[in-house]
DNA sequence: AGCATCATGTAATTTGTTACATGATTCT
DNA sequence: AGAATCATGTAACAAATTACATGATGCT
């Protein structure tokens, strides 16, 4: 079974939600670690009812627009939701990054265009860094103290704590790669692999 | 176009090898980073052949076994392999981590199995930081000192570097959690992390 | 005797992506 | 006027996983 549906239940573990507020709540919350699209929202919340995991809390029907479902998690959902969590995990080899895959072939590029490519990067992993940020101060506000380790919000700020974590190691890799390839570059004596030379291509 | 086709390619752009030879290299060089099946090396080679992005070198026949075919890239595989590398990437949302969506989910686990399961997560990521590590050193007595930037090796130990970076991130993030549930899970001894503490169920 | 390695591949199934379809409302 | 938002979904396609099939050799 794929962990697709394991990720709707784990927000529907938190809150009775919509199909729609699930794939909402996965750019929000989940974000960087799961993503979905509704082809996959819309059937799999119909199999999940089907099998007495989640159920129909109820319609809102707006007139004008598509009913809005509300599901809620059955305590057959929580036990599942529970049961998977619980499971160990064999770690993936899997994490497909393609800039990382690209950066593997930095020695066919021009590195002025590599470096380019490495602060377009980084500049990208900043902006998520502030926004895991902001994101962590806002729900610092919310955490119960009381309970920590029963807090569905301490549970969410050690997820954006290790995005937090995440993205400043990528950028501080980029920096730390930028400056190589500045070096390199400087000593000039570049036999280079070819191709576009110095600002722009495709 | 997968970009599973271009970790193919960025290989080959190296030095020329049978699909087996590739499948094992997945294994030792990009590892972490991609990885993939024989059901996708072979048909895949068999297309980027017909489209002239790499050609038959030849073929190594032992009597008892199949045929070893080993491929070289073309010019117009390495002008692709190239056109592709230099695109700009937007960053993807969709690294998918299992162990991340369960830690999404540890207010609803009993503190101790989880702690437990952090553990366990911890001492493959160590594992695998050893790899690395070593794979690093040895990678380190290779390299060319000459033209870096134009050395695969040097492109090699970019990416063993993230890799080495993300494991210590992974283990500090694993050992922080553990600290803050100890603390929730709070009054009790709670003995220091190391012994797999047995008392487990599914 | 039994299992791992080398080496190719195919088949069946499950997942995931991209695009499409509808349609009133509210924001710019 | 035109775009974005809310809200459901389907269809077509692409990609990935799992399992299978063959078969000699070498290792334990």
């Amino acid at each position: 079974m794929s962990s697709s549906r394991y990720a709707l239940l784990s927000l529907l573990a938190r809150e009775p939600l919509s199909g729609y507020d699930i794939k909402q709540q996965m750019n929000n919350r989940l974000a960087p670690f799961w993503k979905i699209g509704s082809n996959q929202v819309y059937p799999e919340l119909t199999k999940m009812e089907e099998e007495g995991l989640i159920r129909l809390q109820g319609v809102e029907q707006h007139t004008y627009r598509p009913a809005r479902k509300l599901y809620e998690i059955t305590e057959a959902g929580r036990q599942a939701i529970i049961a998977w969590t619980v499971e160990p995990v064999e770690m993936d080899y899997g994490t497909r990054d393609d800039f990382l895959l690209k950066t593997y072939n930095t020695w066919l590029i021009d590195p002025q265009t590599m470096v380019d490519r490495m602060e377009h990067a980084r500049r990208q992993h900043e902006e998520r860094l502030f926004f895991y940020e902001s994101k962590a101060e806002e729900l610092k506000q919310q955490r119960r103290l009381a309970s920590p380790h029963a807090d569905p919000i301490a549970s969410t700020l050690f997820v954006i704590e290790f995005g937090i974590r995440w993205e400043r190691l990528y950028i501080q890799w980029c920096e730390d790669m930028i400056k190589d390839l500045a070096i390199a570059n400087g000593k000039q004596d570049v036999p280079d692999p070819g191709p576009p030379s110095s600002s722009e291509e495709p």
